[in-house]
RNA sequence: GCGGGGGUUGCCGAGCUAGGUCAAAGGCGACAGACUCAAGAUCUGUUCCCGUAGGGGUUCGCCGGUUCGAAUCCGGCCCCCCGCACCA
C-alpha cells in the first residue's frame, strides 16, 4: 500500500466532507479537548503523542457510537513570543538562527526563510506564522478535529470571554489585589525567577517568612529581632548582636527600628514608608536592656559575632534552654568573660539563665542536655548543627508549651502555626519580615533579595469553600491513570495565592486595571467552554463589543432575560438561542488528555475555575495523561538537536506508522522512548499485516460449513475483539493494539499453518469489518483505504462498532488447541534433552479414573483431598492415588476438562508434521511403562529411537 | 524539607491495585538453523544455571514478616526520578 497518498487521499476527503465538524442532535455526546500548544515554535514528536492520543480517544468514542466534538485552539498569551521579537529585532544571531530552522521545516526557498523571520519582530506574526502551519501539521496527522472552532488566545473575542470569567471570580471574592513576596534584584529593579538565578535550578531559593519581634528600647525605638519560631519568645534571655556590625535607625511609619544595614536594605522592598534616619554600630547595642514583648521582662542585649548581618534583620533573641547555638554561645561567653570588654558584670551575666518553655519527655533543659550528651565544647562546633535538628525534631513531635507561654499553655508545637505571631501582630510587637532561604544572586552576580509587591493581583484559591469542592471534584471525575487522582488532592490543599497578572506580554488586558495583563496560565482554564461557541461568534461575524458579560451569563449560566441581553449587546436573539442551545449540549467536557507536567498548574486551575464558575452538573467529566517522550534514551530537545517535527512525520515514517508506533511502544501513563531500530520493526510488521489483510480482500467470504480450526479462529478473534473494546475503554490502548494486531497476526499465522492461505484469507475476510472498526483510531488512514476497497461507500471514521459475536467464542475448543501445542512442546523438550532422533512417539493420555479423582478434589483444600480422593472406586492400588493427588497438588494446575484421546486423534497429522514422526496413541505398547506417568492434560510420552 | 512515582532476568519494558497457571508477556540485541553465490531482508528455534526423557536449582533493590505458597501483601532499610508557583 502507498501509504502516503492514501493519507492525503483520505485526509482531503474528510475535510471536503466535514466529517469531523459535529453538529448538535439527539443522542449521547462526547467532548475531549488536549490543551492547546504554545505558539513560539513548531511542533514535534513529543506534542505528536499527546495530540495522537487524544485523537485516538476521540475516534474510538466516535465507534462507540457518541457525537464527538473534538476541537482545537492556539496559545499565544505571555512573555516568550514577546521575548523571541524583540531578540529577533536586536539582531540576536542564535535566536535568529533557531527561527530560521524552525521556517525551513516548512519553506524550502532560502529567501523566503529569510523574509519570514523577518517579520517575526512583530510578536503578533510569530503567533500566527506557526499557528497556520500547526494547522496543517494537525492534518497531516489525520487529526478528527473541528477546525471551525478555532481560535488563538489574544483574539479580542477571547479577551472578551477571560474578562466575563475574571468578572466572575471577582464576584466570588477570590480575586485581590495585595501584598506578594517574591524574589527581586533591587540592581535590575525586576523580579526575579529560577531561571535567573545562580544555580537556581540545581539549588533552589525559597521565601520564608519570619516574624519580627519588636524589643522596645528605653529611648522608645525598638530592636527587632527575627524569628522562624515565635512561639520560643516566652523562653528568651537576652538578644544577640553582631559587635563589629552596622546597625541602622530605621523609621518605619512613626516607629523607629533597629536592624542592621543590610536588613534596611531589604526592608525598603518590603514595607512602604521606610526610611533610614541614622547609623549605630553594633557595640553600641551592646550591653543594652530591652523589654520583650509576651511578659514585659528587660533582658540585655549581648555580643555575638555569630550573628549574620545579612540575614533577615540582622538581630536574634536567645532562648537558650531550647536553642543548642544560643547555650553554647551563652556558655563561652560566661566563660571566657569578654562580657567585661563591654562593660557587662558578672552579676548582670548570672541573671541570664535559661528560662525553659517547652515540656518534653526524656529532657530536663533540652538544648543544655544534648550538648552535653553530644559533648559539644563551644559555639564553632560543627555538630551544633546537628543537635539543632535533634532538638528541634523532638519537640515539633512530643513537645508542649509550659506554664510559663501564658494563654498558649498545653499547646502542642506540631499543632502551633501562627498564633502567637498573629498574637504578636495584633499587639503591635510583631511584624512580618521575609528572607530567601539562601545567599543567592542572579546570573549576573546582583544580590537577590525578597521584595514585596503591595499591588500585585492574584487569585487566592485557598478559601476552604473553593477547596471543598476542587476536592469534590477531584472525587467525582474520571483520572487515567488512578494515581493521579491522590496528587490532585494533595495539589488542591497545597493551592494559594497565585498572582494573576503581568505587566508585559500579549493576553487580556485586566478589567480593573489596564496596565496589567492577565497571566497566560490564568486565562486558559475554562476555554473549553468557549469552544462551543466560537464558531458561531465567527460565522456570524460577531465583534467583540458585543459580547458584553451578559451574553455569557446567558450562554453559559443561562442567567439574565434574553430579549433585554439581545438589544444590550445587538446579537440577534436567534443567535443567542443557538449559542446557548450549542454549549447546553457540548458541556461538561466530558475528558480533558494532557500530559503529567500540567498537573500542578493547569490542570489544577481547570478543575478549580470549573468549580467555583459552573453548576455541578457541567463540571469536567475526567482527566487522562500520557507519559513523556523521549528519543533513544534522552529528552528532546532544540539543543540537543534530536528534535523530528511533526511536519516531517509522513514524509519520513508515515502517519499511521506513528500513530500505531505511539500505541503500542509504551503504555500510555510510562515514558515512551522513540527508538529507530523498534520503529522500523514495527514499521516491517505493521507492512505485513496490511499486506495481508490487502491479499484477503479479493476473497470470498468464508461460509458453509465450518471446521474446528475455523471455529477456533473465530473464537480467538472474538474473544480478542471483546477484550479489546473494554481495553481501549480503559485507555488500555496498548494492549487493545497489540492483542488486535500482533496476537491476533499470530493466531492467523497459526491458523494459517493448519488450513493453508486460501482458507485463512476467506476466513480474514470475513472478519475483516470488525478488525478495520477497531483498528480505525489508530491507523486511520489504513483503515478507510481498505474499507473502501472492501467496496463499502461509507467513512469507516463515522461506524459504529458492531458488538462481539459471543456466540463464537468456545473456550474448550481453543483449551483442546493449547492443549495440543503444550504436548508439542513437551515431546521438543524431550527430544533437546535426551538428544535422539525419534522414530516413533507413543502418546498415553491420562486413564479416566484420574480425570475422575481430579474432578472430585479440584475445589477441596489441600488437607483433605487425599481423603476425598480414597472415597472414589479406582482400578489400581491406593498407594498409587496418593502419589497421583500428591502430584496434582504440588503442579495445582487448573484445567478444563477436555476429551484427549479425540483431540489427539483428530490433530494426529498436525502433531506428526511439527515434530516429523509417526504418533501412536494410546497404544498397549509401552515398553518403559510410561503410562502412569500420565496426567489429565500431561499425557505420558515415550520416543522410540 | 514537603508531595508524588519507581527499583523486574544482556538492554528497554509488562506483570505487580484481585498472592499460586511466573523462569516471569512483548520488543531490541545476541546465537543457531532454513533461504541466498554472498550480504541484507524474511522465516524457525534458542537466549539464568545444571540435566541423555518432559526434571532440578537459583532469581524480580536489601533485610525481615504474613502464608501451604510472594516479583506480587505487611514492616524496616538503601538507591533513583519528578513537581514545589507567577513559568509556558
Amino acid at each position: 500500500m502507498d501509504f502516503k497518498s492514501v493519507e492525503r487521499k483520505w485526509q482531503e476527503k474528510w475535510k471536503e466532507d466535514r466529517i469531523f465538524e459535529p453538529k448538535v442532535k439527539e443522542g449521547k455526546k462526547f467532548f475531549i479537548t488536549v490543551p492547546y500548544p504554545y505558539m513560539s515554535g513548531s511542533l514535534h514528536i513529543g506534542h505528536g503523542r499527546t495530540f495522537t492520543m487524544g485523537d485516538i480517544i476521540a475516534r474510538f468514542k466516535r465507534l462507540q457510537g457518541y457525537n464527538v466534538l473534538f476541537p482545537m485552539a492556539f496559545h499565544v498569551t505571555g512573555t516568550p513570543v514577546l521575548a523571541i521579537a524583540d531578540s529577533i529585532k536586536k539582531g540576536d544571531e542564535k535566536v535568529i538562527a533557531l527561527y530560521k530552522d524552525y521556517v525551513r521545516i516548512y519553506e524550502k526557498d532560502e529567501k523566503r526563510v529569510e523574509e519570514i523571520v523577518r517579520s517575526f519582530v512583530e510578536p503578533e506574526n510569530i503567533a500566527k506564522y506557526f499557528a497556520d502551519k500547526a494547522i496543517h501539521d494537525f492534518l497531516s496527522m489525520g487529526y478528527s478535529i473541528d477546525w471551525r472552532r478555532r481560535f488563538h488566545t489574544a483574539e479580542p473575542i477571547y479577551n472578551k470571554f477571560v474578562e466575563w470569567q475574571f468578572q466572575k471570580l471577582y464576584e466570588k471574592g477570590v480575586i485581590k489585589k495585595g501584598k506578594y513576596p517574591l524574589t527581586y534584584s533591587p540592581a535590575d529593579g525586576n523580579p526575579v525567577g529560577e531561571d535567573d538565578i545562580k544555580d537556581g535550578d540545581t539549588d533552589k531559593v525559597s521565601i520564608m517568612e519570619f516574624t519580627a519581634i519588636k524589643f522596645r528600647m528605653d529611648n522608645g525605638n525598638y530592636l527587632v529581632a527575627a524569628t522562624l519560631r515565635p512561639e520560643t519568645i516566652f523562653g528568651v534571655t537576652n538578644l544577640w548582636v553582631n559587635p563589629n556590625g552596622n546597625y541602622a535607625r530605621v523609621r518605619v511609619g512613626d516607629e523607629t527600628w533597629v536592624i542592621s544595614n543590610e536588613a534596611y536594605e531589604k526592608l525598603k522592598y518590603q514595607k512602604r514608608d521606610v526610611e533610614k534616619i541614622g547609623d549605630i554600630s553594633g557595640r553600641e547595642l551592646i550591653g543594652k536592656y530591652v523589654e520583650e514583648p509576651a511578659n514585659g521582662r528587660k533582658v540585655i542585649v549581648l555580643p555575638a559575632e555569630f550573628v549574620d548581618v545579612d540575614n533577615a534583620t540582622g538581630v536574634v533573641y536567645s532562648v537558650p534552654a531550647h536553642a543548642p547555638y544560643d547555650y553554647q554561645a551563652l556558655v563561652d561567653l560566661k566563660k571566657s568573660k569578654e562580657y567585661e570588654k563591654y562593660g557587662i558584670s558578672e552579676e548582670e551575666m548570672n541573671e541570664v539563665e535559661p528560662i525553659k518553655i517547652i515540656d518534653i519527655k526524656g529532657y530536663d533543659m533540652p538544648a543544655r542536655d544534648i550538648c552535653e550528651k553530644m559533648g559539644i565544647e563551644n559555639q564553632k562546633d560543627a555538630r551544633l548543627e546537628e543537635a539543632t535538628k535533634i532538638i528541634y525534631k523532638d519537640e515539633f513531635y512530643s513537645g508542649v508549651l509550659n506554664e510559663k507561654c501564658g494563654k498558649f499553655a498545653g499547646i502542642k508545637i506540631n499543632e502551633i502555626k501562627d498564633e502567637v505571631k498573629n498574637w504578636l501582630i495584633s499587639m503591635n510587637r510583631g511584624d512580618v519580615f521575609y528572607e530567601t532561604s539562601r545567599k543567592a544572586v542572579t546570573r549576573n552576580g546582583n544580590k537577590v533579595i525578597v521584595a514585596v509587591l503591595d499591588e500585585q493581583w492574584f487569585i487566592d484559591y485557598s478559601p476552604k469553600w473553593w477547596k471543598e469542592l476542587g476536592h469534590k471534584e477531584t472525587d467525582k471525575m474520571i483520572f487515567y491513570p488512578e494515581k493521579y487522582r491522590d496528587m490532585m488532592h494533595g495539589i488542591i490543599d497545597w493551592l494559594d495565592k497565585r498572582p494573576c497578572a503581568r505587566k508585559r506580554g500579549l493576553g487580556t488586558r485586566f478589567p480593573w486595571n489596564r496596565e496589567w495583563i492577565i497571566e497566560s496560565l490564568s486565562d486558559s482554564t475554562i476555554y473549553m467552554s468557549f469552544y462551543t461557541i466560537a464558531h458561531i461568534i465567527r460565522e456570524n461575524k460577531i465583534e467583540a463589543k458585543k459580547l458584553i458579560p451578559e451574553v455569557f451569563d446567558y450562554v453559559f449560566l443561562g442567567n439574565g432575560d434574553k430579549k433585554e441581553i439581545s438589544e444590550k449587546s445587538g446579537i440577534p436573539e436567534e443567535i443567542i438561542d443557538k449559542m446557548r442551545e450549542e454549549f447546553e449540549y457540548w458541556y461538561p467536557n466530558d475528558l480533558r488528555h494532557t500530559s503529567p507536567a500540567h498537573m500542578s498548574n493547569h490542570l489544577a486551575f481547570f478543575i478549580m475555575h470549573h468549580v467555583a464558575i459552573f453548576p455541578e452538573e457541567l463540571w469536567p467529566g475526567g482527566i487522562s495523561l500520557n507519559g513523556l517522550m523521549i528519543r533513544e534514551g534522552a529528552k528532546i530537545s532544540k539543543s540537543k538537536g534530536n528534535v523530528i517535527p511533526l511536519a516531517h512525520i509522513s514524509e519520513r515514517y508515515g502517519v499511521d506508522l506513528f500513530r500505531l508506533y505511539c500505541a503500542v511502544a509504551a503504555d500510555m501513563d510510562t515514558v515512551m522512548d522513540w527508538k529507530e531500530a523498534e520503529l522500523s520493526s514495527l514499521r516491517k510488521r505493521f507492512e505485513k499485516f496490511v499486506a495481508m489483510l490487502e491479499a484477503s480482500i479479493g476473497a470470498e467470504e468464508l461460509s458453509g460449513e465450518m471446521n474446528h480450526y475455523d471455529r477456533w479462529l473465530l473464537s480467538r478473534f472474538y474473544r480478542r475483539y471483546e477484550e479489546s473494546i473494554e481495553q481501549m475503554e480503559h485507555f488500555k490502548i496498548r494492549d487493545a493494539m497489540l492483542n488486535m494486531i500482533f496476537h491476533l497476526s499470530n493466531d492467523i499465522r497459526y491458523y494459517e499453518k493448519h488450513v493453508g492461505e486460501e482458507r485463512s484469507r476467506k476466513m480474514v475476510r470475513k472478519i475483516m469489518e470488525d478488525l478495520l472498526k477497531i483498528l480505525t483510531p489508530v491507523i486511520p488512514h489504513t483503515a478507510e483505504e481498505l474499507w473502501h476497497r472492501m467496496g463499502k461507500n461509507t467513512y469507516i471514521s463515522l461506524e459504529k462498532l458492531s458488538p462481539p459475536k459471543k456466540e463464537y467464542i468456545d473456550e474448550t475448543l481453543e483449551n483442546e488447541m493449547e492443549y495440543v501445542d503444550s504436548l508439542i512442546e513437551d515431546i521438543r523438550e524431550i527430544l533437546s534433552v535426551a538428544k535422539i532422533e525419534p522414530k516413533k512417539i507413543y502418546i498415553y493420555t491420562a486413564e479416566p479414573w484420574k480425570w475422575e479423582i481430579y474432578e472430585k478434589i479440584k475445589d477441596v483444600s489441600p488437607k483433605n483431598a487425599i481423603k476425598e480422593a480414597m472415597k472414589i472406586e479406582v482400578p489400581v492400588e491406593k498407594g498409587e492415588v496418593a502419589k497421583f493427588v500428591k502430584r496434582i497438588l504440588k503442579e495445582k494446575r487448573k484445567f478444563s476438562k477436555i476429551d484427549e484421546r479425540k483431540v489427539l486423534e483428530r490433530e494426529r497429522d498436525y502433531i506428526a508434521r511439527e515434530i516429523g514422526a509417526d504418533i501412536e496413541i494410546d497404544s498397549d505398547y509401552d515398553p518403559k511403562n510410561k503410562k502412569p506417568i500420565a496426567m489429565p492434560l500431561k499425557p505420558a510420552i515415550y520416543v522410540e529411537q
